[in-house]
DNA sequence: ATCATGTATATGTAAAATACATATAGATGT
DNA sequence: ACATCTATATGTATTTTACATATACATGAT
């Protein structure tokens, strides 16, 4: 994984300087996928996340719940206040049409961008591959 | 591609709602892999961005000139002025030791960052593959 | 009873990243 | 003389992100 690589520390670089693997940005593509799969609410979605893979770093629950209301706001969501059950009410959160037809512009985003990062590993690992060794 | 498959008309959804691939945070690992190809300077790796294979969007010559400033600030980059040649002077970069770390870093980082793509593309596709007909 | 812990949502705000506009200036072609 | 291309650079408004903090219900332990 990347914390042991040691690369920072061999090359005394900062871990900061570059992205440890947070990828706020992907958390609307994965409430959206979420909801897909059935009505939720921003605590349970955030332990689905948390579980999802994100290489580092719990996901940042002020940013679960602003990107739920803004999907909300924009239509892509719609939600209501469930009280059943225990505990403090739930926000119960539905994915719309809208919010489905977003999933599906995210979804080929998402694999436009795997393409480019995969050309830039193609091209990185030919021109390393003597070098790195191990 | 992103723009013609259509599917934000049909969702009515605006395109700046999902990300459009301009990437711009990957700028940086790009213009480390182009120097440790050899030295250049900021209007030719802009050129060379524009080629790589951006999905979207010349590549904002403000954020190539800012992160090599950035870069060279902090010892990943070193700069001499070229007067040589026609035209205005070229700033000439060359990459450090550092800049090869953080290069091998970004690397290790977009590695990981494809496998979380690739994780999320998979579960989408298995989710609807059956009603994603042509 | 009161205290800590877990569940649940929400907001305030400082800091960082980004987009877009604009400035400067040498060289070349018309 | 003027437009265009090459080349670097900065100003700044906006957006994004990180981190802290507030509220409050429920439950089990002391």
């Amino acid at each position: 994984m990347f914390e042991g690589s040691g690369l920072a520390k061999k090359y005394k670089i900062k871990e900061c300087e570059c992205p440890s693997g947070k990828m706020t940005r992907f958390v609307e593509p994965c409430l959206l996928f979420f909801l897909s799969q059935g009505d939720s609410y921003g605590y349970e979605l955030m332990t689905k996340l948390d579980n999802f893979g994100f290489p580092k770093a719990k996901p940042d629950s002020a940013m679960v719940y602003r990107t739920l209301r803004y999907l909300e706001k924009e239509g892509f969501v719609v939600s209501k206040w469930d009280t059943k059950g225990t505990g403090p009410a739930k926000r119960n959160y539905g994915l719309t049409q809208k919010g489905m037809g977003l999933l599906h512009l995210w979804a080929e985003s998402i694999a436009m961008r795997k393409q480019v990062l995969e050309k830039f590993l193609k091209q990185y690992s030919h021109q390393f591959k003597s070098v790195r060794k191990k």
